[in-house]
DNA sequence: CTGTTAGCGCATTCAT
DNA sequence: ATGAATGCGCTAACAG
């Protein structure tokens, strides 16, 4: 690996004017900027920017934190902010926290020791994880929290609309006749699972139907526990609900299984609505109806209200709190029906 | 942020002595130690990885390149890498090459200046993604290739052992009575479709069934293109194949878009095997008989040749290219049957 | 327009 | 056992 040091003898410069051929700020004449261009192609010189930074004290990358990248959400969610951040010279490196608070710790350590110049977050399911956010935003780093919110701190974010996106959905099951339907949660640590519950009960509400608390099942994300609580509830057939609605695509995958595993079929045995999409639903079947996120969008959104954050300086702006629409599709798993129907969330 | 000398300064120490402590490798007395330790604390103090790296010369971090991560094999890979290099202190950066080699070469120039110690590479399938290989390897930074191999270059590699894994499938079709099997690979430019492409021509001579080149359809990998592709051959019933294999997710998801749009399903219509799982197979109806890779080996095995060949040095040590076993799950889609069977591919 | 130089934060000799 | 000094490769004044 050459340097500018032998770039510039190569090219029989000083090392500055070689750091300003490169940096395109500073003009030099058109003679030495060629003979310092052929010096770098033959040296095959690639400036370290580890020294740069060091220096110029910008590392322009940015950390992600997802907790599971081979959920599919997440890898969309990536891409779309590596997008938006090399638009506009930022480089995204991105690592998986396991959904663990405590892996979260140290891969926000690690990102803090690469210096990154700000933080996307999607925070773990348990305890603790949102306790390590003050401490970044005080040490001069910005975050935005992305999809999974962090209760009652002040921070950046970006996801959808999940009060109305899951009322959406519940309210779909209403129209379709049923009254007796259950929702099955992640976590309720999580804000977002919270606000979807309460979307849940408030397309209740408005139909007159009463909430049961028997029928809100708040389960691990995790496939196995999901799909174990399923069979719990779904065994006997009188207490059974006519729908379930399911918060996520872990859950809604879960689920499925579940009710696989108690020979229940959707829609024939339990109508079913979920929050994500889990397979290829046009060559599928069943075809599942889901309250489709806009996952493109909200990567790079947050990347870009991160970036603004980074260049607007310590400025203390007003919160930004992005609220997406989401998407319903209804398909075969509520209807019956094979057609597709599309339906657009908005603020009331 | 803060620094060593703030550290030192508030521990009344040497900035030498708290490097000692953190480094560990020279000792400390106790009571300076935990002066030390006391300050860090306090002060959130995140060593600066790029002053470090500077001086040492080395970044314990390790550069990823795949086409798309939205790709559900690439995130199984990279999660695994990133374990493997974990647990030997290493970092992951992963990066999209959006399959193009022009993005790739930026993305490994992007990877040279941020120093990454070794590369893990999933080559572009376009024209010329392969020339900037042997420039990495000369100057000094370890590449280990996955999944697409690159052709003619000394390099290390771990994929699935692509000639028997498709032959494993082609055969299973043949075992079921086919005689009129198409194959639908991706660009022939990479040498794993021709490998897979070889296992199909091998099943097929092995079975006495001449090589028919109509059958054999290569297309970009990109489902339109796929799905265009398919619709055309199967237009005419006359020289419609009764079974198609696909050599990879992409291409089998597009060619099931393609049967659905020309009103073919499988298995009735067409029997159908493809690389690759595309979908939650035990849930989702038709199930479909996949040749399934060893995702999670492969990411694992590659992030450990490449740290070894890291840690070795610049030694020339032998080629290494690891060739994993696939796993034929026979559903569905191929047999009719709702059944699950599982076969394990093996050398010769 | 070009060259010289002073650090950026840290690990690492080398003295003490 | 501790501290002072050196330099990693580079950018950004500054001087010429």
């Amino acid at each position: 690996m050459s340097t500018i040091k032998e770039v510039a003898e190569l090219a029989g410069v000083s090392i500055g004017t070689v750091s300003h051929v490169i940096g395109g700020a500073v003009r030099v004449s058109e003679p030495l900027r060629r003979k310092v261009l052929a010096a770098i192609r033959t040296l095959d010189y690639h400036p370290n920017h580890i020294a740069r930074s060091l220096k110029t004290r910008k590392t322009l990358t940015l950390g992600m934190v997802v907790p599971d990248m081979t959920i599919p959400f997440f890898p969309q969610v990536i891409r779309s902010a590596e997008t938006a951040a090399h638009a506009r010279g930022y480089s995204v490196i991105a690592v998986n926290s396991d959904d663990s608070p405590a892996r979260q710790k140290e891969v926000l350590s690690l990102l803090r020791s690469q210096r990154v110049e700000g933080i996307l977050l999607v925070i773990a399911s348990g305890h603790g994880s949102q306790a390590q956010i003050p401490k970044l935003i005080e040490s001069g780093i910005p975050v935005v929290c992305l999809d999974r919110l962090p209760d009652g701190i002040e921070v950046d974010s970006v996801c959808v609309e999940d009060s109305a996106a899951a009322e959406m959905g519940v309210s779909h099951l209403v129209e379709l006749g049923h009254r007796k339907i259950a929702i099955l949660t992640g976590p309720l640590t999580l804000r977002n699972e919270r606000e979807r519950l309460r979307g849940y009960k408030l397309a209740l509400e408005k139909a007159g139907i009463a909430v049961t608390e028997s029928l809100v099942w708040e389960a691990k994300l995790d496939q196995e526990d999901v799909s174990a609580m399923c069979r719990e509830h779904l065994t006997h057939s009188a207490k059974r609900p006519s729908a379930l609605f399911c918060t996520n695509g872990v859950t809604g995958l879960g689920a499925l299984r579940g009710m696989a595993a108690c020979g229940l079929s959707t829609p024939e045995d339990i109508a079913f609505v979920t929050f994500d999409e889990i397979t290829a639903e046009d060559i599928f079947r069943p075809a599942i109806t889901s309250v489709v996120q806009p996952a493109y969008e909200i990567g790079f959104r947050a990347a870009e209200i991160l970036i603004e954050r980074i260049q607007a300086g310590p400025t203390q702006g007003p919160r930004i709190e992005a609220r997406l629409p989401a998407t319903l599709k209804v398909r075969e798993s509520s209807t019956g029906a094979t057609a597709v129907r599309v339906l657009r969330s908005g603020r009331r």
